[in-house]
DNA sequence: ATTGCTACGTA
DNA sequence: CGTACGTAGCAATA
């Protein structure tokens, strides 16, 4: 069998691989949002990438050193004892490059006191004996011995790894002069200093192939040590031992046990979905795409791939039906309401154009024109409650809504399915998901040609599409996720359309008013901005404002990011301290003037014709279970300044409404922590009903609640809340501004009063531990992976996450069961839900139903959670948000 | 035009 | 060295 034929094994050293692309790249340029370095990550990556193109392995394996301890280290205890501490970035990258090789489908070993280089030893032996042609990549010199017909070594020259030599048996004696198996020979003579091996004195490269060219092997040298005249040869009689131990520790061993040999190591799938997760965390887009691209011609060439596609998953001819034969279709195909079917909203321009129906085996397309009497049947059944399963429930949802068109049975959303199962992804488009979830490719139109090259799926493939991945999606969920998506989140989903739908009036003269005035300041404060540094610059450039900070004013510098200095609020208020000067207070001046510009101009755009702003929940937008407002954000209107006040005073209640109703959870998340930690202290705080932080206060100073200070009470307020967001000692008092010894002390007072709090904290990132997630009280969620982290930052984080998750998770959960009781409730009046605000909800009040409906709101979410602590809700009316406010 | 970063508004 | 978001402008990339 010729080469070409042969069954290629590649089999790669992880560590020493990685630790040349560590020092091939600028580790500043290659760091993840999360603060972890990549860049031996991505060099190795890319390296094995491009092998994977040019050299196409049939088999492969990546081998890592488990410990920088072996049997050589025990033989020889300075064995690579030259090599100091591993450097801080490069920590913690190992890991991540297992865990995207496994997404790859590539095969990592190790073995307990051997080297990587030993597994490849005896891979490549292996490999070479059962007729593979081997390709061994390496950094360290030693595995040029394993070079033997068959065997190629890959060596990445001194650029880094992007480049490998290829060292087949006439290249190495090309380079050395030497066959493979003699070079050995020559490191022990020579030494190796990377593995701390000390050669023979004088001795060098070119004197040992000389000798070694005489007598043919190191033993042969040894014998005729006498021979040898010169200093080289009384350091060689003097110091053979030394060569006696290098070449002991520096053959590899053939031999080592595996658990798998070459034949096991055939290349397997690559994990699109687990590749894109990790790839994602790594920030490597152009690595992605590179992946993914090997990945799709792969599948398109491998036989097996084809035989795996269930031939029941070619895409069903579509029916395009109206009337009669339409009615016929959904009866059969939905088994009279009983079985869902997948559904999909055509729209052109907001206007519905079309359905796409699909059960499992047919679909059908269903042109849609207003006001005809055809389509009975069509809009019974979206009417009735007879199952849907869409893709983007809301915004499909809306569209009818707009169109008239009334949709009951929403059975599954697979954005949101998706969203419970990984709620730290972003939402996916269809195309998106269809290639996740199904492997499959959806064909989408160009939106950039105006008539499109390519014509996108109809959508009643798409509905057949939304229906499959639903049922893949309903698989993978837990009972527990499945409740909070049957029980909360899909009756949610009509009750947000409502919300966005009805919108919020907004006055549009007084946030006219408010920018021409904070348009006014911004002018003024800048132009003594410039006259206090005697220039104008951009004071929103931060590069520019770095420069006359800590150049030109030659202040102290702040803490660095990854741009130069930090030009914060907290910064500035910390060079305030130690450097006093006019432009600082300007400039805090300046931005807070212009943000709150940016903020009006934000929802004042968004107004429409009725004066109304209608923002869009992002129900799948974060992590927590919370749901997030954009377009405009009503969600971070300002509240805590006076100017901020007055544009929540822009939010009206529409014409014919008598008065805004805003209805908040006090203290929500600590009332959580109480229930979760089941500390005694706590509970009897809430059930007390005093002012939570002037009891707490009292019992952490040891005075009368009503000997608590305001400095005291600002001190335990600040705690409890930091508290639930895994707040350091540290963190604390640089808040408080005060000695990181006295917020040590206040933590300790703390827990040695509500202990049970802080067991809490402790055993809900240990259970995360064991589960590789956490759960709130109601079911939901939410899954960690860098909780046993080698790397501090990311372990960290991901405790300080799961620490939090439970609190936030369970308070999200808590204000959307009270909206779901509260939309049922007021469904027959007048008055309307408008916004959620995490904690607060707001509405308008239709004359006569005020009464009614303070009942009915402080009622549904005082009772949304049965816990040990009462919830307490607190009401407020008014002519605005603001006065509305309590 | 797109993307990353900084900064800052809310709960 | 405190969680969860969205928006905006700047500056560097394409």
């Amino acid at each position: 069998m010729s080469d070409s034929e042969k069954p290629t094994l590649l089999v790669v050293d992880g560590h020493s691989l990685a630790f040349r692309a560590f020092y091939a790249l600028p580790v500043d340029s290659f760091v993840n949002r999360d603060g972890q370095h990549t860049n031996a990550i991505h060099g190795f990556l890319s390296m094995l990438i491009l092998l994977l193109q040019n050299e196409k392995p049939t088999h492969l394996a990546v081998a890592f050193d488990i410990s920088r301890y072996s049997f050589r280290t025990r033989e020889y205890a300075e064995y690579k004892g030259t090599r100091g501490e591993t450097p801080p970035e490069f920590v913690g990258q190992v890991p991540l490059l297992e865990e995207a090789l496994k997404a790859m489908g590539v095969q990592t070993l190790s073995k307990e006191d051997f080297e990587a280089d030993d597994i490849l030893a005896t891979l490549a032996t292996r490999g070479a004996a059962e007729g593979f042609n081997v390709l061994v990549v390496s950094g360290d010199r030693d595995t040029i011995q394993l070079v033997q017909p068959g065997v190629t070594l890959l060596y990445p020259n001194a650029r880094g790894v992007s480049e490998l030599k290829r060292y087949d048996r006439d290249a190495v004696v090309e380079r050395y002069g030497i066959e493979p198996e003699q070079y050995p020979d020559i490191a022990a003579l020579v030494g190796e200093t990377s593995d701390n091996l000390i050669g023979v004195d004088k001795v060098g490269e070119k004197t040992a192939v000389k000798w070694l060219k005489q007598y043919g092997s190191l033993d042969g040298i040894l014998e005729h040590a006498d021979e040898i005249t010169g200093v080289v040869g009384q350091n060689l009689r003097d110091q053979k031992d030394r060569a006696i131990r290098n070449r002991r520790l520096n053959r590899l061993v053939t031999d080592v046990e595996l658990p798998v040999g070459p034949a096991d190591l055939a290349r397997r799938p690559i994990d699109e979905r687990a590749v894109r997760d990790v790839f994602d965390k790594l920030q490597f887009k152009t690595l992605l795409e590179r992946v993914l691209k090997i990945a799709a011609a792969e599948r398109g060439d491998a036989p097996a791939a084809v035989a795996d596609t269930p031939t029941g998953h070619d895409i069903p001819v579509i029916h395009t039906m109206i009337d009669e034969e339409l009615a016929k279709w959904i009866r059969t195909q939905s088994a009279d309401g009983t079985k869902p079917l997948g559904l999909r909203v055509a729209t052109q321009g907001g206007e519905v154009t079309g359905f796409g129906l699909a059960s499992l085996s047919e679909t059908a397309f269903v042109p849609w024109a207003a006001g005809r009497p055809d389509y009975a049947a069509l809009e019974a059944w979206l009417a009735s409650d007879a199952p849907k399963y869409l893709y983007g429930s809301k915004a499909q949802l809306k569209a009818l809504a707009s169109a008239g068109i009334p949709l009951g049975g929403i059975a599954f959303d697979t954005v949101l399915g998706a969203w419970l199962l990984r709620p730290g992804a972003k939402p996916e488009s269809l195309e998106s998901q269809v290639y996740d979830y199904l492997g499959e490719t959806l064909q989408v139109s160009d939106p950039n040609q105006l008539v499109p090259e390519n014509e996108g799926a109809s959508p009643a493939t798409e509905a057949w599409y939304v229906l499959r991945i639903a049922e893949y999606l309903a698989d993978k969920l837990d009972a527990g996720s499945r409740s909070v998506l049957d029980d909360i989140e899909l009756p949610l989903v009509p009750v947000l359309a409502g919300m966005e739908r009805t919108g919020i009036t907004v006055n549009s003269g007084i946030l006219g008013d408010l920018t021409s005035q904070l348009g006014q300041t911004a002018a003024e404060v800048a132009s003594r901005a410039f006259a206090e540094i005697g220039r104008e610059i951009n004071l929103g450039s931060p590069k520019q404002l770095q420069e006359v900070l800590f150049d030109q004013l030659g202040m102290p510098k702040t803490r660095s990011n990854k741009t130069g200095f930090s030009t914060d609020a907290a910064s500035l208020a910390d060079l305030q301290e130690q450097n006093p000067h006019p432009f600082l207070d300007l400039l805090l001046q300046h931005r807070d003037a212009t943000k709150l510009m940016q903020i009006i101009a934000s929802i004042d755009k968004a107004v429409d014709a009725t004066g109304r702003v209608h923002t869009t929940y992002e129900q799948a937008g974060s992590a927590t279970g919370r749901i997030a407002s954009n377009d405009p954000n009503l969600q971070n209107v300002p509240i805590k300044t006076e100017i901020g006040r007055r544009i929540r005073s822009a939010f009206e209640p529409s014409p014919g409404f008598e008065t805004l109703l805003t209805a908040d959870y006090s203290q929500i998340e600590m009332r959580i922590m109480a229930h979760l930690s089941g500390d005694p202290g706590l509970i009897e705080a809430f059930n007390e009903g005093e002012d939570l932080h002037r009891f707490v206060g009292a019992r952490i100073f040891s005075v009368a609640p009503e000997d608590v200070t305001p400095t005291m009470r600002t001190k335990v307020k600040a705690m409890s809340y930091g508290l639930a967001y895994g707040l350091s000692a540290f963190g604390l008092s640089k808040q408080l501004r005060i000695e990181t010894s006295e917020a040590k002390e206040l933590m300790a007072d703390y827990f040695a009063r509500f202990g049970a709090v802080r067991d809490y904290l402790r055993d809900v990132v240990e259970q995360a531990k064991v589960d590789g997630y956490t759960t709130t009280i109601f079911g939901r969620r939410r899954p960690f992976g860098d909780l046993h982290s080698s790397n501090r930052v990311l372990r960290e984080n991901a405790q300080r996450q799961a620490l939090n998750s439970p609190i936030q998770g369970s308070a999200a959960d808590i204000i959307k069961r009270a909206m779901l009781t509260i939309a049922a409730d007021i469904d027959g009046m007048e008055s309307r839900m408008l916004l959620q605000v995490h904690d607060e909800l707001v509405f308008e009040v239709a004359p006569g139903e005020l009464d009614a409906l303070t009942e009915i709101v402080r009622h549904r979410m005082g009772t949304a959670a049965d816990l040990t602590v009462p919830l307490e809700v607190q009401v407020g009316t008014g002519p605005n948000w603001d006065a509305a406010a309590h």
